[in-house]
DNA sequence: CCCGCTTATGGGTTTACCTCA
DNA sequence: GATGAGGTAAACCCATAAGCG
């Protein structure tokens, strides 16, 4: 299974999120590989007032990271880890800029930041609200195509951080010509565009999953009915392999005895034990499982790690 | 004409900061 | 001076409109 995540391009892990996220406790999956848990990516807001905050554990910051995971998408790496480079780069960018920590106080910092960017987003709010220079107060939304270059200038600056600070904004679009506001624009929508790809690929996932998963329930209700069935003949029993496949009770995670041991039957441990009154004499009783008597499996996403 | 993709817009939400009682 | 409430601005996301090939 494990290859075939990665054939997938996601490194999903299953096991359930210890973060506090409420969200996270339901159906939500941590799809997030290893190796993300730990990007530099914050969230956008975040990034707004300290980019080089170190990462936050809010729960809004999942979807940010899930969204910049993905590097397989069409073959674009749309969010190579930025790593060395990418810091390198903010720090050079925000050189320049009032940084939260480079001025007297954290506030004032913050405050100078702030109104320095308030006279760029200004700028940038009269030149792009339709008020451009060849429109002429004409209102109709000219829709302009973007150059082949710019688009590839856009994709590579999204590649290293998938949002901008003003600075980055304002100098990406004098670079390309554009109004700040197209190239907020791009980024906006090419997050989404990010976004509703991974939503299909994730959605993808969880269908084979269902599916892996239905096949497995499908499969150990056939056992189950199996052996309840030979329960009705004891003697049959008793000179019968137990099946392989139960020899791990998914819930506890205990493994059975093998099977060459006559007093530890490894079949308790994921099955009913009720029905087996020939087995009560256990030298180990193990706690009844209801897994096994349930249609839906447990822990479904941690038999399906253990199995695929 | 329809379709899919891209660009643009407007509304709602969140966050940080400011002012004032 | 500290604190909480209310206001404001900025940035974001989302849904959707509209242009274009």
């Amino acid at each position: 299974m494990m290859v075939e995540k990665e054939d997938l391009g996601l490194s999903l892990s299953l096991n359930f999120p210890e973060k506090k996220t409420s969200t996270s406790t339901s159906l939500q999956l941590n799809l997030m590989p290893p190796s993300s848990i730990s990007s530099p990516f914050s969230h956008p807001r975040q990034q707004k007032n300290s980019r080089t905050d170190s990462f936050p554990s809010s729960d809004r910051s999942l979807d940010a990271c899930r969204v910049e995971t993905r590097t397989f998408l069409k073959g674009i790496d749309v969010n190579r880890l930025p790593a060395a480079a990418t810091a390198d780069a903010d720090a050079e960018e925000e050189a320049g800029v009032s940084s939260p920590n480079s001025t007297l106080s954290s506030i004032s910092g913050k405050r100078s930041e702030r109104e320095a960017n308030v006279e760029d987003h200004d700028l940038e709010r009269a030149s792009s609200r339709g008020i451009s220079d060849e429109e002429d107060g004409d209102n109709s939304r000219k829709k302009l195509r973007l150059a082949k270059d710019q688009s590839a200038v856009l994709e590579e600056s999204f590649k290293e951080h998938n949002t901008l600070n003003p600075k980055q904004k304002l100098a990406l679009a004098k670079r390309l010509g554009l109004k700040p506001r197209q190239v907020e624009v791009w980024f906006q929508n090419r997050r989404a565009r990010t976004k509703l790809k991974q939503t299909e690929v994730d959605c993808d996932y969880l269908k084979r999953c269902c599916e892996g998963l239905t096949e497995e329930n499908r499969r150990l209700q056939k056992e189950v009915q199996e052996l309840r069935a030979l329960k009705l003949s004891p003697q049959f029993y008793m000179q019968m392999t137990p099946p392989t496949t139960l020899t791990m009770c998914p819930s506890c995670e205990r493994v059975g005895a093998p099977p060459s041991s006559s007093s530890t039957n490894p079949i308790t441990t994921s099955v009913d034990a009720r029905p087996f009154a020939m087995v009560q004499a256990h030298p180990r009783p193990i706690p009844f499982n209801p897994w096994a008597a349930t249609p839906i499996p447990h822990r479904p996403f941690d038999a399906l790690h253990t199995r695929l």
